[in-house]
DNA sequence: TCTTAATATCTGTGATCACAGTTTGACATG
DNA sequence: CATGTCAAACTGTGATCACAGATATTAAGA
């Protein structure tokens, strides 16, 4: 008798994979800038790990380009000028209009619950008096990813992730650093048409909405000038 | 007086890198096969390196996904199932169907001549009268890659060279294992419908040709039945 | 006080060892 | 011959040390 199926299957902890998920969130949430150092001793402390364990993660994100070295050797989160900034808002149209587009023909009910719950906790973090940026951040993510989440594409899911976390500390430090009151308000009209729309299973319309959304906060970043403006290599 | 600029960037040449590029090119020219297991250990004696660079190397493709572990802890070339393929072809067809229209749009007179010379080699290899599918391989890869970097995307490319890399092996192993001449003349003929849209500069007619040849070769791999056909966790 | 030289301290990279879990194969037992 | 048991050999993971290069700090010189 083929008992695999019954047994659960054990997800490997590893200390790698912690200290890869604890970078990820410190580079989501913005607690470090674009520019700012890093050392691998000195990350490993702060993890309370061996430095071993640190290497691997950090290997990872070099190879998905959500920190870089320098030919110094020293390890950082990468800055970005304005025309790179520009290619990943093109490339997150067109991964996320499309994930958006099949999400509108395969949503179910339960995932519109989901949506419409994202939804709810977004503008309710906006309408406080004073928002958590932090906070108001992440719930925008959670939306986003729970529209996404319904095209049902693991790996097209991942692709975006990776896309995210490279422009997390922008977006992040941007918002953190001033009056973005703004952008938030645009930004819940904009989930709010991509939600009708996915109602409707309009996808083409859902895809234009959240283009709508990806590009008023990209413009909106590059007017803040917080970007490089030229290619110094 | 800053030199910076006047000095050649010394490309820091680490044997992590190294073994990264080898690795890479082991999985791209199908010389391993999807399911096959590897060791540390032993990739470290066959590239004639410590295993320290092998698994910075390892975790690099790891976090690529060109390469898993199972929870048995055990190193191997991942398999693919029907169902992932064909969402990393929809991707594909998004990504590089994108990079192909804005190429369309931005191509020179040097980028055709140079898209124009890699055709030619193809069919070059092809009509040979026992073509050498690694090479054939490879330069299918090289006209599309020429074709891309036309659109002046960096990012866009690499992200599309990180798929390139996870169904490499597959399309390999499956162009290798038997007479597949047919796709080849036919892929031929998508290659011509693209370059006669570049030169017109027609954007939509060159996406077109493009999602013929992607979906043409991906449709032949699955009617070829080397992939799983069923989820098993 | 300012410049220059030496030194101490940091950096990532690589090598080596230790460990626990898994697989493999020989061997004994039925 | 089939089946279960145990030991040796393998696996990735983590820790620790060594090293060369870059940076910052200090000290000495003018």
């Amino acid at each position: 008798m083929d008992v695999s199926n019954l047994i659960t299957p054990v997800i490997r902890k590893t200390l790698s994979g912690d200290a890869y998920k604890q970078l990820s969130e410190l580079l989501m949430s913005g607690r470090v800038t674009p520019g700012e150092q890093l050392s691998l001793r000195t990350l490993a402390m702060g993890l309370g790990v061996s430095v071993m364990p640190v290497r691997e993660a950090v290997s990872r994100l070099l190879s998905e380009r959500a920190l870089e070295v320098l030919p110094n050797r020293t390890l950082r989160v990468p800055t970005m000028t304005v025309s790179q900034f520009r290619e990943i808002t093109d490339i997150r149209i067109n991964l996320e209009g499309y994930a958006t587009s099949r999400a509108a023909m395969l949503v179910d009910e339960i995932g519109l619950k989901a949506i419409q719950a994202a939804h709810d906790h977004f503008v309710d973090e906006i309408t406080q008096k004073s928002p958590d940026v932090s906070q108001l951040v992440a719930l925008n993510k959670e939306l986003h990813f729970a529209i996404y989440r319904q095209a049902r594409m693991p790996m097209l899911l991942e692709m975006i992730e990776s896309l995210w976390l490279r422009i997390g500390p922008i977006v992040n430090y941007d918002f953190r650093s001033g009056s973005a009151r703004v952008i938030k308000h645009v930004s819940a009209e904009h989930h709010d048409r991509i939600i009708v729309a996915l109602r409707k299973k309009d996808a083409k319309a859902a895809s234009k909405a959240l283009t709508g959304d990806i590009q008023g906060a990209a413009d909106f970043i590059i007017s803040a000038g917080v970007l490089l403006t030229e290619d110094l290599s």
